[in-house]
DNA sequence: TGTTAGCACTCATATTGTTTGAGTGCTAAT
DNA sequence: ATTAGCACTCAAACAATATGAGTGCTAACA
């Protein structure tokens, strides 16, 4: 059987009406609603090989229809190639009073829940390899020491260590100089053996500092924990497909925890294919079965990226939510680029 | 009419058995739960005069018998004064893996949370006034500088300012040694315009840079979006009496905003009154009406300190979240004196 | 005087049956 | 190829009924 203009045209109609509703969408509706002047009887044998072919289905037998995933894919895709969605009148403003990332991500996330109404999550953007950027150890009170490890893409980690040896000025200017000079550019894995022993001899003495210091600078590096901030997730009380106690319980859940979440939204790793659909089952996340997410990438400089995420029921505004993110994408894009100049 | 003796042992055994089960309790129920010895009828008697008292009350005519918050206010109130909650066989262990401040909260939160199957929010310390403890500007590259700000307490800041002006390794120094000199201990009300001052004309130029390093200053300290952390918001999905769409929605909103919590946990303010229990009504954030708040405070130096707070139903098992939260204190002390000496 | 048995009464909840109406599939006519 | 008409299905809403846990009250009892 063939998918004829017609009947592309009733599936759409179809679509869209159960995307506004939630409900079922029967034969007389679409016969009203598009300008196709046809009977509902008409419909009605259109929707049925619809259904034969997959696309729509019965809940139960005397129902009206709704989209299977394999629908709704066919719809995002169509939506998809439109060009871009024409960027309308969404006011999309993010109040990045201070420059801090989090706080700019957290205000990204906000953004998004607000403007879709759905539940919302961002990641700070993971570094492929982080790099030592710049290291520096200062002394604070006579008990602690303060380590600031700078890393690409400047960001800033620090720590606090107690020592007992009084350290001199002298000192630690030495120090400083000896460890930036050992490990500036270096990532996590060529911080080896050899490289420590040179620092360890260079050093002199100060063993137990030392230690302390390249254990701080691994555990800085290593912290693959990617930050990620949720926002609106009781957005999803919103769609009673979601309400039940069960499902909803099970999507804050991964919510709460992120961590899955972060993994599905980084699975195609480095591609940038802009933004991804996951419908329904699609998604590899069993929280998510019900739902769709649909995920987009933001970059900060070559091989910097960060995500969000949107996650809603599956008849969720594709269209919107499409543009929404393209617009937010820009935005940040800005915000970084006028953030490097 | 006076609460005897026997009115209270039923009272105890009403409000026990109904923590447990959610269910309004009969008279049969306590005639045989209770080692009284009493008849259903003896019970019901009581539990008449109970009910006038105000401690219980019906939920319908023909229902038993449920507490209401003089009740359980009155129960939370015997439990309080049993000397200890006998630390028992309780398995509270942090795993405080790195020594950063916010992963040591974010594990405790959790620890509470999976230990009482209730919500739970911590809060990072509060520090009464902020005073700076040490100033640090550093290049780290061309364009960029870092700021690094030490508060009382250990609280450290770091921002990233972008300047034009190439500095020279000597006139850092001497900036830092200058802006030591003059802020530090000083908090934001003593940073006046007679001290900028003095840091302008001692400082020879850079006032743009200058403006911009007090602006970061000022906003590192008086950040008082006190740091919050919640775990296991979707366990008030395990009480019937929370789990209808509307009081979720409202909870966990609630609980993703984290400011109106934060505003409870410190409403009573310095005061290290220990634990304190609000009941139902008695808590002034409407979206925890239906439920009860357990708030406790924890130490790290001389004033200050942060909060914890568990948030479930009305008939949460306030004797283990009280012992629970002891341990967690005990806990948590520790740490931090560890991390003093 | 406190306790208990017995009984009539109440009322939320569960069960069952009935009605309604949206929606379908099929067939015959256009 | 399209449409009108009709019988059929089934979820959802509603009503009627049964069930049973629990009460309050009274009268008997220790």
């Amino acid at each position: 059987m063939e998918l004829d203009e017609r009947k592309l045209t009733i599936l759409r109609a179809i679509i869209q009406n159960y995307l506004e509703t939630g409900e079922p969408v029967g034969s007389r509706t679409i016969s009203k609603y598009t300008d196709l002047n046809l009977s509902s009887a008409t419909i009605r044998n259109e929707m049925s090989d619809l259904e034969e072919m997959g696309y729509i289905i019965q809940p139960h037998t005397s129902a009206g229809r709704i989209p299977t995933d394999k629908g709704y894919r066919l719809y995002v895709d169509m939506l998809m190639q439109d060009k871009q969605a024409e960027m309308d009148n969404l006011r999309i403003e993010l109040n990045a009073k201070s420059e801090k990332l989090d706080s700019i991500l957290k205000e990204a996330a906000k953004v998004i829940a607000v403007n879709t109404n759905y539940a919302s999550m961002i990641t700070a953007p993971r570094y492929r390899k982080h790099r030592i950027k710049f290291l520096q150890l200062t002394q604070v009170d006579p008990e602690s020491l303060l380590t600031v490890i700078i890393l690409d893409g400047n960001i800033v980690k620090n720590n606090l260590i107690h020592v007992e040896e009084d350290l001199t000025q002298e000192t630690l200017l030495k120090l400083n100089l000896m460890l930036n000079t050992f490990l500036q550019g270096l990532d996590l894995q060529e911080i080896n053996a050899s490289v420590i022993q040179k620092i360890r001899t260079e050093s002199g003495g100060y063993s137990s500092l030392i230690s302390e210091i390249l254990d701080v600078i691994a555990t800085s590096m290593e912290s693959e924990e990617v930050e990620a901030y949720t926002s609106g997730s009781t957005n999803i009380f919103k769609y009673p497909e979601l309400n039940d106690s069960e499902r909803a319980s099970g999507l804050l859940n991964a919510l709460e925890e992120k961590k899955q979440l972060t993994e599905l939204m980084y699975q195609e790793g480095d591609s940038d294919r802009g933004i991804q659909v996951y419908i329904g089952d699609e998604s590899p996340l069993e929280a998510t079965k019900e739902c769709s997410v649909v995920t987009a990438t933001y970059h900060i400089e070559e091989g910097v990226y960060g995500k969000i995420g949107i996650i809603g029921p599956r008849r969720m505004d594709y269209e919107k939510v499409v543009g929404t993110l393209k617009r937010l994408m820009s935005e940040l894009d800005q915000i970084f680029k006028k953030d490097k100049q």
